[in-house]
DNA sequence: CACTACTTTAGAATCATTATAAATTCTTAA
DNA sequence: TTAAGAATTTATAATGATTCTAAAGTAGTG
């Protein structure tokens, strides 16, 4: 369990005042041991759930975007209508548990390498990212 | 150059009255050689310029999500707010070019096979997708 | 032709997200 | 510690994409 003071430091390094909000939300999304994934409406349920003091959607907005410039979440597109940001901010991959809606991760290391054989001329690779399907298996 | 009777008898094998909208759209989407990538805003404005008829939006809307559900079409995810379909329903790959927005096939055989090290108990996978993300080299 | 089921349509409704502008809070420096 | 200015939060409105609705139109069948 982090002491708010760890993410006090953490929004002043990068330039965020530490307002009480956005402790708030930094300790739902960064003072747990696994990777998590949220939507924004998860958050915001988490939020009204976890402090007495209300929370306007337009500050989490506001606050998971100015998180995710800074690096401290990726976002995840898995089909249009989801968006699911992530705490792990590694290069990584992900299971989409389509029975559930559930995300995992899949870090780099757990699939091999990948070989893009097709090339654009003019072009450099920013990122590969692999989506890995999976459902019941019956 | 296809002509409309192409069209007619797809749209009746699976199962869908081919009305006057619904060629017009299967002419913009599947009479090319290449894969084609839109958005539902493209093909509404490619309907608006190709024909004097109009669609209304609620049909373009109907009839690419019944494309989508016999498998004519695929919806790809990028970023949240971009919803893409595609031609190609192939099981492949695409580069996204973050200069341009602009979407291109990676077909199977130009990548690698891809080892999932990771398994998920009771799971099976059922698809593999790889997302290559592209910029300007400088 | 007449019937029925399927389609299309305009417009309303919904949902997620972003914008706005006023009120509040944080930081700083006197 | 307090005043000033900038950053932030907030409620609410606005936007944009998509879906819903219910009425009007159309295709297929006999």
């Amino acid at each position: 369990m982090s002491n708010n003071s760890v993410f006090i430091e953490k929004l002043r390094s990068s330039g965020l005042r530490p307002t009480r909000q956005r402790v708030q939300i930094c300790k739902i999304l960064f003072d747990r041991q696994k990777t998590f994934h949220f939507s924004i409406k998860d958050l915001a349920k988490m939020i009204a759930n976890d402090f007495s003091e209300k929370v306007s959607l337009a500050t989490v907005y506001n606050t998971i975007h100015a998180f995710k410039k800074r690096g401290y979440l990726k976002e995840i597109s898995i089909n249009s209508d989801k968006t699911y940001f992530d705490t792990n901010t590694s290069n990584h991959h992900h299971f989409f548990n389509e029975s559930t809606n559930e995300l995992i991760d899949l870090e780099n290391n757990e699939v091999g390498k990948i070989n893009i054989k097709k090339k654009i001329p003019g072009k450099k690779i920013k990122s590969v990212e692999v989506l890995v399907k999976i459902a019941n298996s019956n």
